[in-house]
DNA sequence: TTGTGTTTTATTGCCTCC
DNA sequence: GGAGGCAATAAAACACAA
């Protein structure tokens, strides 16, 4: 369309044709769209208001084009304004208003329509075709910024409730491996008691690893942890293993010695066989760095969303 | 007054539909 | 193939701070 009719010759004309008729045709649209309870519907030629009625009307001083306002009255001001080269020249306020109501009620431009308003308005149609489709890229754009602004604030929402379930979960994972740590322990020392006298005549070489492995002072350390928080997990103990759970001393003594099968040695079904005997009907796989842990993928990343236990 | 950023009007080229 | 729509862009008009 716009390349169509694009032109010099024909800007030419849309100026003369245009611009220059400021009383009689434009006057009318202004009627229908400044009447108290008139709708934008065209009413024509029958209202007795002028277009000096419309600009009192409008409490506007301006004139309906606005190049009058800069050129006085006068034949000369006139001839020199019909005839200056040819230039963008804006719509006036009220041309604007009337298009915008226009524009509500109806965003695509059938031609009839188009006709009219540039009837009405003392515009060239093709200059109504230009408006309109100047105003919906204008409302494209505005409601492009709408909907970002929505997701915005949905993702912003989504973002804290992982940063918050994050956290979360790095406080759970922590208390996991602590109770980890204490049920191993409590594990090692009623299998070392059970064990003692074999223990004690046979010095099984995985003992001695353990040993050899452990500091003295880190295993005092670990024990002490571990009966520091054993009021905590007590009645969980009592879930975990039975009175008569071969693994748990019945007097309760704790031994930092500790003996118990080198996990190391162990395959990974064996592994997790373990921690299920431990902990059913928990299951606590023996926690490295990343266990337990939320994916550290990016938040987008809807990995996240299919938990990991 | 002037420089600069924003808004508005208009053009161009491409695409789709009938 | 013509009409009309849209995206990108140019350029005039406008707003405003310095």
């Amino acid at each position: 369309m716009a390349g169509s009719t694009g032109g010099s010759n024909s800007n030419l004309s849309v100026l003369l044709q245009s611009q220059r008729v400021p009383c009689a045709a434009a006057s009318q649209p202004l009627e229908s769209f400044f009447l108290p309870g008139s709708s934008p519907s065209f009413l024509g030629s029958r209202s007795m208001m002028s277009f000096e009625d419309v600009h009192q009307a409008n409490g506007s001083t301006r004139s309906f084009f606005r190049a009058f306002d800069h050129e006085d009255n006068g034949d000369d001001d006139l001839d020199e304004y019909f005839h200056q080269p040819e230039k963008k020249r804006r719509l006036t306020v009220d041309q604007v208003q009337f298009l915008e109501k226009s524009f509500e009620l109806e965003n695509k431009l059938e031609p009839e329509r188009k006709t009219q308003l540039a009837k009405d308005l003392g515009l060239q149609p093709r200059q109504i075709a230009i408006w309109f489709q100047n105003r919906r890229a204008r409302w494209k754009t505005k409601q492009l910024e709408k909907d970002y602004d929505v997701l915005q604030s949905s993702y912003n929402g989504l973002k804290a409730d992982y940063d918050s379930l994050h956290k979360e979960n790095e406080k759970l994972k922590a208390e996991v491996n602590l109770l980890t740590d204490k049920v191993l322990l409590k594990e090692k020392g009623s299998s070392e008691l059970s064990d003692k006298d074999a223990l004690s005549q046979e010095q099984p070489k995985k003992a001695i690893l353990a040993a050899d492995s452990a500091s003295e002072g880190e295993v005092s350390k670990i024990s002490a942890v571990a009966c520091s928080k054993q009021d905590e997990i007590s009645s969980a103990k009592s879930d975990i293993f039975d009175s008569d759970s071969p693994h748990y001393a019945a007097d309760g003594v704790h031994s930092s010695y500790v003996f118990e099968p080198d996990q190391s040695d162990l395959s990974q079904d064996e592994e997790d066989n373990f921690s299920k005997s431990l902990l059913p009907p928990y299951v606590f796989p023996k926690l490295e760095d990343g266990d337990y842990s939320v994916p550290h993928a990016s938040f987008e990343d809807h990995a996240f969303w299919s938990w990991p236990y």
